[in-house]
DNA sequence: CGGACGTTTGAGGAACATCAAAGCCTGTGG
DNA sequence: CCACAGGCTTTGATGTTCCTCAAACGTCCG
């Protein structure tokens, strides 16, 4: 082994085997010598609100890891309109369709000031292969986006708008509270209504006490949330 | 090897070598000496229309290809209400979770009649090990799901019901014309609209000739189709 | 201070849900 | 062969929800 390529696996043992969240994330059992295989540097980023990780029809290179904060997927339409359709938290994988496609299938954008571990698609793809805890923790990312796909579309699409803003609230506080409550746009764009509608929804929440706010962060009262139908 | 195993590996390579949608499957690009590690038999299985492959919260044995006919995913709320949250046609896979957790998350109801392969979640887990070819089967099985759920989000749940029921029937046709047209309590749980207005926007639809029925068999105007607003 | 941007609120209208009834196939049995 | 029951589909009348367009309000920042 080549002295830089030496440095580079000890570097990259150090920073993931230390990484205070890793057990959420993809390298969460790797052992020392499946580092080995990682040739590259993993790059440990910093987003502010409203930045973008990649952009719809990039050419893929990285996967991201979330490290902190939200980062939401977006899909836009060839009339300009667009959905948001999935939310990605610490933990969560931004862009693993890097590993069977040629180009990403949305544009990613942070909501709040993120931070972000920027793996190459070489590297995990070399990886996995060998690696047999890898693999296990793509699988069950994959799974994750699967099952996070269908409580989405069960909860987030259909009833009435007071519903889908809180089961959102719910969903957005399950992690933890307080949290971050988006714009009234992201959440039409994530709950298919308009600007006005989340608006006139939250505001209500607000006057009755199930949702409280101290700048962009939010608690909600889970006992009225569950009763709004 | 035992005399009765050789004869189960013959046979799982003569079943799965001759298959005439094996580019579309799980074992694409299998070689024959992949098949040493299939210990269990594959068996092959035709069900009505209406039938239930597994329910929501059966415990996990099999993963099922589809080899023909359409099985949808539903999803029941404790309210009694459902959802549809996907549809799986020839070459998919229903029941993956099966590899990661421990029970469904679905019910698979098929539409039509439909013929299935059901293969042991075990047989899977041992292969995807060994075999690289099965591994990005597996991967990019995922990625699939991965992006249906999101052209679902964007295409069939914003917009008016009118330009849902459109996108649905496109998607429907894209794979084979003509297509099997699910009933109306069916394309409003797909949709999140209700029965009647599934029926009335179908009713509208085949008087402007937008769309063609036979029995439960139809063809579409893409142009048309299109057009819907 | 003024401008840009996000949020809130209002009035009116369109789209959709709800409730209800009638029509239409399909299979079953007299 | 016809009658009829049961399921699915269509259609109608009515009410509610949500969208649209518009304006006012608040907040942040140069």
């Amino acid at each position: 082994m080549k002295p830089d390529k030496i440095k580079q696996v000890l570097n990259n043992i150090e920073k993931c085997q230390l990484c205070p969240i890793r057990h959420l994330v993809l390298f969460a059992d790797l052992q020392a010598d499946d580092f080995q295989c990682l040739n590259y540097p993993i790059k440990e980023l910093k987003y502010k609100a409203g930045a973008a990780l990649y952009k719809q029809e990039d050419t893929i290179d990285y996967v991201y890891t979330i490290r902190s904060g939200l980062v939401k997927l977006v899909h836009y339409l060839p009339n300009g309109s667009y959905r948001i359709t999935r939310l990605l938290q610490q933990g969560d994988l931004a862009g693993i369709e890097a590993l069977n496609s040629s180009a990403y299938l949305q544009q990613a954008i942070t909501m709040q000031d993120t931070t972000v571990c920027k793996i190459l698609v070489k590297n995990i793809q070399q990886l996995s292969l060998k690696s047999s805890h890898l693999y296990r923790q793509l699988t069950s990312q994959w799974q994750k986006v699967q099952s996070d796909a269908d409580i989405w579309l069960t909860y987030l699409t259909m009833g009435s708008s007071r519903r889908r803003v809180a089961n959102l609230l719910i969903y957005l506080a399950n992690n933890k509270e307080p949290f971050f409550l988006p714009s009234r746009e992201d959440i039409g764009a994530l709950l298919a209504i308009t600007t006005e509608t989340a608006s006139r929804v939250i505001a209500d929440f607000k006057r009755t006490g199930l949702l409280n706010t101290k700048n962009k962060l939010a608690t909600i009262d889970y006992t009225k949330a569950k009763l709004i139908q």
